[in-house]
DNA sequence: TTGGAATGTCAACAAGGCTGTCCTAAGATG
DNA sequence: CATCTTAGGACAGCCTTGTTGACATTCCAA
């Protein structure tokens, strides 16, 4: 961009550059992780629990089938999920009201104030990279997420982004 | 950074901007790993092969030891794979010459094919996302990465960097 | 009104994490 | 030499979370 003769734009491409942002991707991913993981590991729930609470907080009345094509796993996998997070009092699942046959998602009093430890923890973490990084690095950083995504998820996550609270 | 009164130095660390980021991490991850996983379902492997040989391609001659803290498992968990690599002729173990109790780990003529087609297809999607997103960005993104990670897993990622080919 | 499509539930299985125990071989140290 | 520690492996068994397939309910359209 400002100089297309510099060392960044011949040598962003190379092999070696794609590797290290791969395995910068894995390293970082763990991190990202890290925290939510280890608040649900004191209770018996993993990181498919903080997935289904997170999206349904994010759009409180969605249905199973909507939070099925966002998280992207089988029915059963949510199904499990979702049914302990109801027995415990986390979420609640109204039967729709034009349609029955599906069920309308909600957090609880006690899911809404699970879903706030877990989003703080995370936050923290990436508010303190954001911060260390810049806004310049930020803005770059969304970018190749955002093209790294698969179209259909590139889709869902505007969606998300537009739509959002 | 330039303008520390633009939208964008005062925006970017809203909670909704940090949650725009935890998607933009979740969804783009998916992405990062559908190609590989796609490659592994035909085969009777998982994620957890595909780790194991990235990093005995990254530094051949590792012991089960130092890739054990690199990938932050257990010795069952990696165990459990690197028995099946060995077993199906993609990854040998070699005694150590000096201390005779480690083994080295290498990749077979076998096991190789089977790197170079996952890191392909991998890098093929990253290519596509830098490209797409430009040096700048792709800096930003390391960035951000990096602030993002454990300091420990830090360290570890920032010797393969340095040491790497 | 009847048959197909859509929504959601449940049973059963597999992969890959985890813990814990026990074992051998080999290096390190008194 | 005797003992302790370290590297690696094997086995049992647990949990979470992914999978497929069968099934009930509900809606809608021919």
């Amino acid at each position: 961009m400002s100089d297309p003769t510099s060392s960044d734009t011949l040598l962003f491409l190379t092999d070696e550059q794609l590797r290290q942002g791969i395995e910068a991707m894995f390293f970082a991913y763990r991190g990202f992780t890290a925290d939510p993981d280890r608040i649900l590991a004191t209770m018996a729930y993993g990181r498919a629990h903080h997935r289904a609470v997170h999206f349904i907080a994010r759009a409180p009345g969605t249905t199973v089938t909507n939070l099925l094509s966002i998280l992207g796993v089988t029915k059963q996998s949510l199904n499990r999920v979702l049914r302990s997070l109801i027995d415990d009092d986390l979420v609640e699942a109204r039967v729709g009201s034009s349609d029955k046959r599906e069920r309308n998602l909600y957090l609880t009093t006690k899911g809404t104030a699970l879903e706030r430890k877990l989003s703080d923890a995370q936050r923290t973490r990436m508010r303190a990279a954001y911060r260390a990084a810049g806004p310049q690095a930020v803005a770059g950083f969304r970018t190749v997420l955002e093209t790294m995504m698969d179209g259909d998820l590139r889709r869902r996550y505007k969606a998300l982004k537009e739509g959002g609270a």
